[in-house]
Formats: C-alpha cells, sequence, structure tokens
DNA sequence: AGACTAAGTTTCAAATAGTGAAACCAAACG
DNA sequence: CGTTTGGTTTCACTATTTGAAACTTAGTCT
C-alpha cells in the first residue's frame, strides 16, 4: 500500500498520487484517494487539480472521477521507442519466436519488478498495449531472476528489498538465501531457469541482457509448458537465446553512439 | 518552443522535462536539455534528478545521457487500458475495419493536438505502441475537426490557441477564420471531412464520439486515398461510421456507472 | 420544509521546498 | 600543464506548498 517509501518533493507526491490514480482499475473519486493517501485534503486536491491541468489526469465532469489522462499514453509511446529495448529487439524477438514456436518475453527492471516491454505468443498474433507494459515479480520469474543475477550489489540490494516472497507454488524460492543461492548458480550456468515457480506448469529460460560494461539492460526469456517440452529441451535452446541477446545488446549499444559528432 | 504557456508549480516544470526529453528521438545529454531549457542550470539539474529518482527518466551511468523511464510504460499501460476509449472500442474497430476494408483511427483530444489512440491499418495487422501514442495536428485532420467542432466555447478557443495552421497542401484550412466557417458546416452535416487537407491524396469521413451529455470522448475515422475511392463513396459510409461511434459512446458511458454499489 | 451530513472547494499564515548565481570539481583537450 | 567543456554542489533568498479550518453545495433524514 502506501509503503512508497520516501516520495521526494512535490514531483514525487505528485507521481505518487498518479500511480495510485493508476492502481485503481477504474475511474476514482476524490474521496477514494484521499482515505487512502497519507495526503491531507487540501493537498490532495491542488495536487490532482495540477494534475488535471497538466493533462496527466482526466477529471470527468459528469461523474466527478479522476483517470489517467492521455498525455500518459503520448509520453508512453516515445518511452517505449526510446528508452526500452523493445525497438532494437523487435525483430530478433520475431526470429526467436520463428525457431522456437514458443512464447517469448522481453522484460526490463522497474524498481525491482520485472516490465514486460514486448512478448511474442505462441499461438496468436501480438496484442501490444494489453500485453507490454504488465509488470510481474522479479524472484520468481525466468527474466527477473535473470536480471537479478547480474544486478551490481546495491542494486540487488534495493530490488531484494522489494520482494515480496510469496510462495505461488510449491518450487518458489520464497527466502532472501534460497533466491541468493540460486543466484548465484545462475551466473556459473549463464542462464536462470523458471521450474513452475511463478505458475504450475509453466517452465522457462531467460538470459540477460547485459552491455559491454556489463550493465544489465533487460532479460530475453523462452517460455513453454511441462505438457509440451522439458526444462533440458528448452536448455539446448539456451546457446541460442544468450546469442541473440548478444545481438540485441550489442546493437543497443551501437545505437546509443550514432552521431557523437 | 518553450512556448509551453504557464507550467504551474514544481511538478508542471517537471513535466515539462519530462516532454522535453520525450521530444527528443534518443537519449539526451544534460548539456543538449539545458540549452534547451529556459531553466537554469542547477533548477534543469534538480529537475532531472528527481525524475530519475523516480523512475521517470533513466541516467544511462555510461554515456550520461537522459532517456524516458520505464515506470511510464508501465502507467501507460493503466492509461490505456482505463482513460482512453481504446479498449472499449476494439471490437468496434475491428468490425468496423472488416466491413470499410480502409485505415481506422481512433483518436482523442490531447491539449489541442490530436492523440492517435487505436488504429486499423488496411492491410497490415496493427503494430500498437508504434502507431497508438502518436499525434497529429487538430485543425487539418478529420478526427481533430470532428473534436473541435463539439467543444466548449472555452475549450474550443483554448485549442485554437495552440493550432499552428501550417500549410500542408493547397487545401489546408490554414486561418482561424476558415477553420470556424469549417466547424459550422460541420456541426450541420454530422460528419467531418478531410479533404486532402494533411496529406496529398488522403481523404477521410470523421464522426466525433459524444457522451449523453454532448461532451466530446474522441472521434473515429475511415481513411482511404483519391486514387481507391471518392468523398461521395465515403460519404456513403457516414452513418454507419456514426452508428459505431454511438455504439463506442454508449458502451464507454455505461462502463462509468458498473456497480455503482 | 428545515436541519443534518457528506463531498468537494477555498482561505491564509506558517513553514518548507525550490531557486539560481556562482563556486567547484573532474575529465578531456590542445 | 593551463584551459575549456560538462557536470555537481553550495547557500542565502523567496516563492511555493502546506494543512487546519472555514465554507459551499448537494443530497438525506425526520
Amino acid at each position: 500500500m502506501g509503503a512508497e517509501g520516501h516520495a521526494d518533493g512535490t514531483v514525487g507526491k505528485a507521481l505518487d498520487v498518479l500511480d495510485m490514480v493508476a492502481s485503481h482499475g477504474r475511474p476514482v473519486r476524490f474521496s477514494d484517494l484521499l482515505s487512502q493517501s497519507a495526503y491531507p485534503k487540501a493537498t490532495l486536491y491542488r495536487l490532482l487539480q495540477t494534475l488535471t491541468h497538466q493533462g496527466m489526469l482526466t477529471l470527468d465532469p459528469d461523474t466527478g472521477t479522476y483517470a489517467l489522462g492521455v498525455r500518459l499514453v503520448r509520453l508512453a509511446h516515445a518511452a517505449w521507442s526510446q528508452s526500452s529495448l523493445a525497438p532494437i529487439a523487435r525483430p530478433y524477438l520475431d526470429e526467436l519466436a520463428a525457431k522456437t514456436g514458443e512464447t517469448i518475453h522481453l522484460a526490463q527492471m522497474d524498481l525491482g519488478q520485472v516490465l514486460y516491454v514486448d512478448k511474442r505468443n505462441a499461438a496468436k498474433p501480438v496484442e501490444m498495449f494489453a500485453q507490454a507494459g504488465k509488470v510481474g515479480p522479479a524472484y520468481c520469474t525466468g527474466v527477473g531472476k535473470a536480471m537479478l543475477a547480474w544486478l551490481p550489489p546495491e542494486a540487488l540490494e534495493a530490488a531484494l528489498a522489494r520482494q515480496s516472497f510469496h510462495r505461488f507454488t510449491p518450487q518458489t524460492l520464497a527466502s532472501r538465501e534460497e533466491l541468493l543461492k540460486e543466484l548465484e548458480a545462475i551466473r556459473q550456468r549463464g542462464h536462470a531457469w523458471d521450474r513452475e515457480e511463478h505458475e504450475a506448469g509453466i517452465i522457462c529460460c531467460a538470459v540477460p541482457i547485459l552491455s559491454r560494461g556489463g550493465r544489465v539492460m533487460g532479460a530475453l526469456s523462452v517460455t513453454s509448458t511441462t505438457a509440451r517440452t522439458t526444462l533440458e529441451e528448452l536448455g539446448a535452446q539456451a546457446p541460442m537465446i544468450k546469442d541473440i541477446a548478444a545481438k540485441i545488446a550489442a546493437e543497443a549499444e551501437s545505437w546509443r553512439f550514432p552521431e557523437q559528432v
């Protein structure tokens, strides 16, 4: 809930409110927000007013409810096409999807959580917005563990502090200690497994996408079901996945220094 | 450029900076932003720091460049699925695309500009993030004019003030007066034309999506080329488009009061 | 009706947080 | 090496934010 740590300054508070509105699935009334937030009435009111005035929120005059504004959609368009690995990785995901015939995930780290930025479905065509932008836990997903494993100490610490360690399945690594041991194994192995840790019957093989400097940029995974395949079979594809991750990393980096001018 | 009107408060400035980063297609360095922004060095610096700390921006430690952060992608996911008409309209867009075989646009108003929130391409399947989130001018597009025509006076005024009235083609209505006359005609007619006003050879028929109270929620358009069809043929479909717009509006509204509890 | 209640909006003095010129530091350059 | 360029920190000044409380509407109850 409100355990949002320290919201620095007015901007932090405003963004906090934004998150609050986002977390409800539907338009919210002022009083709903008021009862949830730690901020006093007048403060919250002005915050909402500012955000609305800025187009980050929409106030429906009929119902008096707030919803996220369209300006966010515009910003996100830019965010997706510029900040994330998605646009660069797109052709590679297609390639990987074609070769494996399995579900592909491309994820990045967002405040200790896994954020899926792109995806290919085994069968159906992609439904972008509907899928990308989703978040998931880091400690019990392939992509999550792959990224955690290569995070520098302080960042890892920060991320660990945000894990819930909820036990989704009997296989879930539901403690800090177990997870740390696993991360060590992942570093050794070079890729992460998901052994039905998040969802029964779902397994995956994930590799990190690392910059030349060793910084974690994201992770890439191939997901399947125990009904269709085994960890061993998935593991056979690990070199190929790693290879594609390396290509994505290389292209992402070279994209950074196009015209140093 | 900096003609951003009045950025109220710190929050406004922060969002302003966010837009600035977004407007560059690529990661930007501090000095680039500095030269562009009206804010003094230290102010801009702290703003960037705050935004980075909040996950709205990412600072690449290797290159010292800022890019939009992943938190935006997450927020946008929520924004798209909650605030916009897109999720509701989706099946209707499919229907309209199937019936007409033409390109379909669903747009909303964003600070005087047209924001495309969903789209169906004539031939290819949709590329969501790559297309949705784009913005365009209001005064010379079908959807733009359709929305302007039903805006209440003050909102119209605010929107008009933000139009550039650049003459894209000989047909572009490049003045406030011409546009106002056209808007009147649109209200009479019930739908807006785009007579190659934005791009030569591209025509479209657009209708507003209005709430029961008459509030503009968005607009819907069918686009084609002069090579393939004529305004008259497009106009023949206007009733159907209007019908679908009405359905979207109805569903969007009923969605608002699901469980009044 | 008239008195209550809930929900949203506005006020205003006090306090905090934001400002920005200038100083500082550190690489990169010549 | 001295200099430039690019980024970070300081600090006194001030404008913005704060939030208790007063105020307005609507909507309810008796």
